[in-house]
RNA sequence: GGGCCCGUAGCAUAGUCUGGAUAGUGCGGUUGGCUUCGGACCAAUUGACCGGGGUUCAAAUCCUCGCGGGCUCACCA
């Protein structure tokens, strides 16, 4: 359709003298696009009505436009709809999988998500980041990108030493299990333990300093085993959520570089020693201080972040490198990127930080300090008995089929709830809103498509063709051609809520022709049934890039 | 207090970058539709741009001053 668009426009230029663009009306009764006549006014000197009305008379429609109408000051174009819908429907036809995808330039990016800490919960505000950095990888890969998808996990630190003084001393008869919420439960327990005596903690920092150093080799072996234990729980849900990395980075890896690094800054006078800790004064560039090591000479998060970097770069060779990363990390990452253009690293401008707004309770923050919080693991099985229970409603199924559905329905229900909007706002988690799976949520999405399948089953074989659509078809095939600007829009903004509002979009337009349009035995049929897998397809690809899977009956 | 972000019906949101016609949608409420392909659906109805200035032929959109909320501002990540 944009291909007509540009020929109008150049058309339209012709006639008069000056820059034109042409909009899409508000209503498609006005038009498939128009042209606004205010701005000409002033240079014709003449009311924009009449300015519409002349135009009208002196463009010559060219064949794939249907007619010309004025409506007061705008000069409204309707396309041939045939013209339309053969172009439309026979390219998502040919292209099938590949519809939409489009060439954004070949570099190498690396996207970073999900963080996890070990030794802590994976809780629903994780699933956020983390389907939201799994969608604009695969956004990304769509538009050509070369994508490397790592994951960063924090897996030394304080928050470790708690977790395992903890297990030691109160729980140590139990065996540790590769179960996330069992490690999370400890984690919660040693802080309720913490904060009811203040002694304790320098136990824990004795395990800190005896985990930093490495002498105790039992302490060692105790971190060893639970930190896998933790990443391989992670992993499970890494399946479940239909998300995968080429790359694990980890803290312990990076903090002797990072402890370096900050040292050699100091001799390029880039840091300075303050107060015992070694910092860097960015306040010339408004952006505070940045403290890199503490007074005790022990490295920060800072530091391992600027190790990790050079390490994307010069190991990795990435063009560009992106982090999804909690909003409340915003101004660690301009003084990160600052400190990297310091360090002149040509990368460092083309570096992108995409903040992922918190998921709260309606009671405030979720933590998984004191465990208030809902853990990804629960809440995932209550969708999935939700789901069953919706299934059986509907008809026998046998148990192996019901669980592949019903985990594909909470699936998709829990990431299209975090996807559809804007990443930059906060989403207050209501769970009687989470388990809705009607309206718009990623249920409704799977169902629409099962109904489109199921119509594709039934008609069994049938040759593609196209004829003058009616006004639903028209709406629908619109929607599929609207769909690689939609792609090209999320990858440019980097905000996958773009695709999942047009999924959604494209769904209703599909469920609108369904009720007002017969398929099966209908003089039509064989159009219908090709608009239908057409719409297949788009629903399928577009549903992808959001990591969503579907399936064919539900 | 400084910096950044957010404010659209009872609730949740799209549209804001790139100004244009009647501000789109979901939930909830009210009403209707299975002798048509899956009612997790469809149709109808109810109801909104935080406030004041400014720019413009035209402002939800741009500028500005406020108000309300969130995050953040040196040894957590």
């Amino acid at each position: 359709m944009e291909k007509y668009r540009k020929k109008l426009v150049s058309l339209i230029k012709k006639q008069i003298d000056g820059d034109i663009d042409l909009a899409v009306p508000p209503d498609s009764t006005f038009g498939d696009y128009a042209l606004a006549c205010f701005p000409f006014a002033k240079q014709l000197k003449k009311d924009p009505v009449g300015i519409a009305n002349d135009l009208k008379e002196k463009i010559k429609a060219p064949s794939f436009v249907e007619k010309i109408e004025t409506k007061g000051p705008y000069l409204n174009f309707f396309l041939d709809k045939s013209v339309l819908a053969k172009e439309i429907i026979d390219s998502v036809l040919k292209e099938k999988e590949k519809y939409g995808q489009q060439s954004l330039g070949s570099e190498k990016v690396m996207i970073e998500f999900s963080q996890a800490n070990t030794h802590k919960a994976f809780h629903i505000g994780h699933v956020r980041g983390t389907s939201l950095g799994e969608s604009l990888a695969r956004i990304l890969s769509f538009v050509g990108k070369d994508v490397l998808r790592v994951n960063y996990q924090g897996d030394t630190g304080m928050h470790v030493a708690k977790w395992i003084w903890c297990y030691q001393k109160y729980h140590a008869k139990e065996k540790p299990k590769k179960d996330e919420a069992w490690i999370a439960s400890i984690y919660v327990d040693a802080i309720k333990r913490l904060a009811e005596n203040e002694e304790l903690q320098k136990e824990v920092d004795e395990i800190n300093r005896l985990l930093d150093s490495g002498e105790d080799k039992k302490l060692l072996s105790l971190w060893k085993e639970t930190r896998q234990d933790s990443l391989d729980a992670f992993e499970n849900i890494y399946q479940e959520l239909n998300t995968s990395f080429d790359k694990y980075f980890f803290e312990s890896k990076v903090e002797k570089r990072g402890k370096e690094i900050s040292l050699e800054l100091v001799k390029k006078k880039i840091a300075e020693i303050s107060e015992g800790a070694t910092i860097i004064d960015m306040k010339a560039h408004n952006l505070g201080v940045w403290v890199l090591l503490r007074s005790d000479g022990t490295v920060l998060y800072s530091a391992k972040d600027v190790a990790l970097a050079e390490q994307k770069f010069e190991k990795y060779k990435v063009d560009t490198s992106i982090y999804v990363v909690g909003k409340e990390q915003e101004h660690h990452f301009s003084q990160l990127f600052k400190t990297l253009e310091l360090m002149k690293f040509k990368q460092a401008k083309k570096c992108r930080y995409v903040p992922v707004s918190l998921v709260k309770l309606p009671w405030g923050k979720m933590s998984s300090r004191t465990g208030d919080n809902i853990l990804f693991s629960t809440f995932k099985e209550e969708l999935v008995d939700y789901a069953a229970e919706e299934i059986k409603k509907r008809g026998e199924i046998d148990e192996k089929e019901l669980k592949r559905r019903s985990d594909a329905i909470a699936i998709a229900s829990l990431k299209y709830s975090m996807l559809r909007q804007d990443p930059n706002k906060v989403i207050v988690f209501d769970k009687t809103e989470a388990m809705r799976f009607e309206g718009e949520t990623g249920p409704y999405l799977l169902y629409s498509y099962a109904r489109a399948r199921s119509i594709l089953r039934k008609a069994g074989k049938f040759s593609h063709s196209i004829s003058a659509p009616s006004e639903k078809e028209v709406a629908l095939i619109k929607t599929l051609d609207a769909f690689s600007e939609r792609v090209s829009k999320a990858a440019s903004d980097l905000d996958p809520s773009a695709i999942a509002n047009y999924s959604f979009r494209l769904a209703q337009q599909f469920n609108e022709f369904y009720g007002a349009c017969k398929v099966i035995g209908s003089e039509e049929q064989d159009f219908r049934l090709t608009l239908v897998e057409a719409f297949c397809i788009v629903l399928k690809n577009s549903l992808h890039l959001l990591g969503i899977e579907t399936i064919e009956k539900m």
